[in-house]
RNA sequence: GCGGCUAUGGCGAAGUGGUUAACGCAUCGGAUUGUGGCUCCGACAUUCGUGGGUUCGAUUCCCACUAGUCGCCCCA
C-alpha cells in the first residue's frame, strides 16, 4: 500500500490551519458587513450542471473535470467552480421568489480540477466566492468588487491591483469576435502555433499572447470596448465611476478575457504584484453572468460574482511577508512528579479547563526538567508544579514562565487563587 | 497533455563506482535526586524515492516509473 496523498492535494497541518481559520474569520466578518449570506451546496453535482453552466467548450469542462459514475450509473462531477452550483440552487429553491432581492450569497469550500499542479495551482483547492443575483444596478457590480478588495485589505495585503473590462452583451461580443477573426486571419501564418489554434476557438486570447506581443496586428486589433452598444457602454462607465467614488484604483484592460462561457458585461481580476510571486498572479476572478439563471430554467435574472483562492491568498501573504496576528499560547502546563501527583493532575487539568483556561500536561513520562522544557516550548503562561511534598502539604507551586516567579497555592482554594493571578 | 530541475535520518544538507554515509537543526539522555530559555558531553540512517539494467561491486552510471517543484496551455 502506498501511503501517499493524491497528486495536487495537500494536508493542512495544525500550524497552517490556524492561518486558514484566521482568514475564514476575516471573510465572514467582511461578508457580514456587506450583508452576504452563506450558502452551502454539495461538493458534487450532476455533470450536466457544469457542462451547461461553465460551457462545453471551456478547458474546465473539456479536460479538467473530476467526473465519475455512481453505483446507479449517474454522471456526477466534483465541482470545479462555485457559480454554476449556486445558480442551480437559486433556481431549484426558487430563490427568485424571495422578497429580498437581490439575493446576496457567499460560499467557501473545496473545488476540484484535474490539472498538472504548479505554484498556485492544485487539484483540490479552496475557493471563497460571492454571488449577487437579481440586480442589474452598476452599484452592485462595484459593491461586489469592493468586497473582494476589502478581503485582501483585511488580510493585510498591499500589492494587489484591480483590472477591469466589459465584454458587453452577447451581440457586442459576437460582433467583436468576428472583427477579430477578420483582423488576424489574413496574416495568421505569421503568428505562433498557439495563436493559430486560438483564431477560431477564442480569438480574444490572441491579444494576450506572450510570444507575438510585438506584432503590428496586435496594436491595431479591434478593442471590445469599441464594440459595446450604448447601453453596455453607459453601464460600464457607471461601474467605473462608482469604483472611483469608492477610492478603488483600477486599470481597464480590454484584453481581459475570462475562461468561462457565462461571463458578459463587467469582468474583473485582482492580481498580486508582490515581488517573488509565482507566474500565476491572478488572486481573484469574477464578472457578470446575465443569462445563466435562464440557462438553468429560471426567470430572467442578472447576476454577478467572483471567486478567489485561499491558497493563492496565503501565497500572497507569504510573498509580502505578512504575519497574521495569531496567538496560540497555552494558559497552564501541569508538571506532575510521581504517580500520586500524576493521578491528581487529571483533576487539576479538568478544573482549569472547566474554568475557561487552556491547559495541558506531559503524557510521555518525561522528567521534571523535560516537562518544563515542554511548557516553555508550548509558550505556557504558567506552570503548575505538583509532587509528593505538595500533595502532602495540600498545595501546588504556581510558576509564572515569563518572570520566573513562583508561589505556593492552597489546593483547597486552587481556582480562586489561580484566577487572581492568571487574569 | 507537453517541457526543465529535483528525490540522502523528523527537518535542512554534504558526499563517493568499493566496504564506518560528513555536518547543522530538532529530539532524547546526562552534567544539575524536583525547576525552562544559555553552555558542555553523549545518543540518534544495516541505509541513500520505487523497479530494472551496466558492473566483481551502485547511494553514486543508464533506463523506466512514482512523487515533488517550476514553467507552457489554461485558470482560482
Amino acid at each position: 500500500m502506498k501511503v501517499q496523498i493524491p497528486r495536487g492535494t495537500q494536508d493542512i497541518l495544525p500550524g497552517q490551519a490556524k492561518i486558514w481559520q484566521w482568514l475564514e474569520e476575516k471573510m465572514r466578518e467582511v461578508t457580514n458587513k456587506y450583508h452576504f449570506e452563506e450558502i452551502r451546496t454539495p461538493i458534487f453535482e450532476h455533470t450536466e450542471i457544469f457542462a451547461r453552466g461553465v460551457g462545453d467548450t471551456t478547458d474546465i469542462v473539456q479536460k479538467e473535470m473530476y467526473s465519475f459514475q455512481d453505483r446507479s450509473g449517474r454522471d456526477l462531477t466534483l465541482r470545479p467552480e462555485g457559480t454554476a452550483a449556486v445558480v442551480r440552487s437559486f433556481v431549484e429553491n426558487k430563490m427568485y421568489g424571495d422578497p429580498n432581492q437581490p439575493v446576496k450569497l457567499f460560499y467557501i469550500g473545496p473545488m476540484f480540477r484535474y490539472e498538472r499542479p504548479q505554484s498556485g495551482r492544485y487539484r483540490q483547492f479552496v475557493q471563497f466566492g460571492v454571488e449577487a443575483l437579481g440586480s442589474q444596478d452598476p452599484a452592485i457590480d462595484a459593491e461586489v468588487i469592493s468586497l473582494a478588495m476589502n478581503i485582501y485589505r483585511e488580510a493585510g495585503l498591499k500589492n494587489v491591483h484591480l483590472v477591469i473590462n466589459s465584454l458587453g452583451d452577447k451581440e457586442s461580443r459576437a460582433k467583436h469576435r468576428e472583427a477579430l477573426i477578420n483582423h488576424f486571419r489574413p496574416r495568421i501564418g505569421e503568428f505562433c502555433e498557439d495563436c493559430q489554434n486560438r483564431l477560431e476557438k477564442n480569438p480574444l486570447r490572441i491579444l494576450d499572447c506572450k510570444v507575438d506581443r510585438e506584432h503590428e496586428l496586435m496594436k491595431t486589433a479591434p478593442s471590445i470596448l469599441e464594440y459595446l452598444n450604448d447601453e453596455s457602454k453607459v453601464y460600464f462607465d457607471k461601474v467605473c465611476q462608482y469604483l472611483t467614488d469608492l477610492g478603488i484604483e483600477y486599470t481597464i484592460d480590454s484584453t481581459l478575457v475570462r475562461g468561462l462561457d457565462y461571463y458578459n458585461a463587467t469582468t474583473f481580476e485582482i492580481m498580486s504584484s508582490a515581488p517573488g510571486f509565482g507566474a500565476i498572479t491572478t488572486l481573484c476572478g469574477g464578472g457578470r453572468y446575465n443569462g445563466l439563471v435562464e440557462e438553468f430554467g429560471g426567470p430572467e435574472t442578472p447576476g454577478i460574482g467572483f471567486a478567489l483562492s485561499i491558497e493563492r491568498l496565503i501565497a500572497a501573504l507569504e510573498a509580502e511577508q505578512v504575519q497574521p496576528d495569531i496567538h496560540n499560547g497555552l494558559d497552564f502546563y501541569v508538571v506532575a512528579l510521581g504517580e500520586r501527583a500524576k493521578d491528581y493532575s487529571v483533576k487539576l487539568l479538568s478544573e482549569l479547563r472547566n474554568n475557561g483556561f487552556s491547559a495541558d500536561r506531559d503524557y510521555t513520562g518525561r522528567k521534571m526538567k523535560a516537562q518544563l522544557k515542554s511548557a516553555d516550548r508550548l509558550h505556557a503562561k504558567f506552570v503548575v508544579i505538583i509532587g509528593e511534598d505538595e500533595l502532602d502539604a495540600g498545595i501546588v507551586q504556581l510558576k509564572n514562565m515569563e518572570t520566573g516567579e513562583q508561589k505556593e497555592i492552597k489546593l483547597a482554594t486552587f481556582i480562586e487563587e489561580i484566577k487572581q493571578f492568571a487574569v
